[in-house]
DNA sequence: CTTTCATATGAATCTCTATTCATATGATAC
DNA sequence: GTATCATATGAATAGAGATTCATATGAAAG
């Protein structure tokens, strides 16, 4: 903590422009979402058509428990949200941000460097 | 896995337009990325200017330490780099990604519902 | 060359979390 | 009602990862 060389000028500059902790962490926890192979996939399944619980097990070749799990995650983070069809549950996106966020993750890993 | 009712249409349909099993993955590990606080931090303060570690460090009243070892994993993702100045290292973001992404997330964030 | 400063790194710890297993709930069919 | 299907959920496990501590490296000053 205590350094030598003096840097208080930086410091002061940046913390002046940086976001409240809580938006930093709210922020942190958003990406959070993302940094999850399964939740990036049932994400992207949902892209084109809503689709339901053991349709996504089977497309993803996991239990129908882990995706329950990660369904839960999500819906709590309200990121898709679902309807009662019969004795199935049919989810389906509920922001539209998430397409713009994957579209941007996409377009950083496919675009070339320069 | 043999659930009794069918949607093998509807999984064709969404399998046909899924990314690769790698590029998902690697979507999900530049999302973990930005899944954490202080990783978020960091960018963040590297935003309008380079810095270096310890004044990151004094920023975010962390020990130097672990925001070494979280600016290696950023350098080791390409999304900063450093130069030498001295006895210092500066770091400075190395992807212009990392803003778009951010502020999507932030815009989110920050926007009215509706 | 020795000392000091700035940073990096390896190991250990601790926390968080994704998955699995077993089971509960909820709805339909019979 | 009972049986079956679809989903949800709690507990346990296991794996990943963030921080700390101690120490190593690397550069400049003396």
């Amino acid at each position: 903590m205590a350094h030598k060389h003096d840097h208080s000028q930086a410091i002061e500059e940046v913390s002046s422009l940086m976001p409240s902790d809580e938006l930093l962490c709210d922020l942190g926890d958003l990406f959070k979402l993302f940094g999850d192979t399964t939740r990036i996939k049932i994400l992207y399944s949902l892209f084109e058509s809503e689709l339901c619980v053991c349709a996504i097990a089977e497309l993803l070749k996991m239990e129908q428990s882990a995706i329950s799990h990660q369904l839960k995650i999500l819906k709590d983070a309200k990121l898709v949200a679902c309807r009662r069809s019969g004795r199935t549950n049919i989810y389906f996106l509920a922001d539209e941000h998430v397409r713009t966020i994957i579209g941007q993750g996409y377009e950083h890993l496919t675009e070339d460097r320069g």
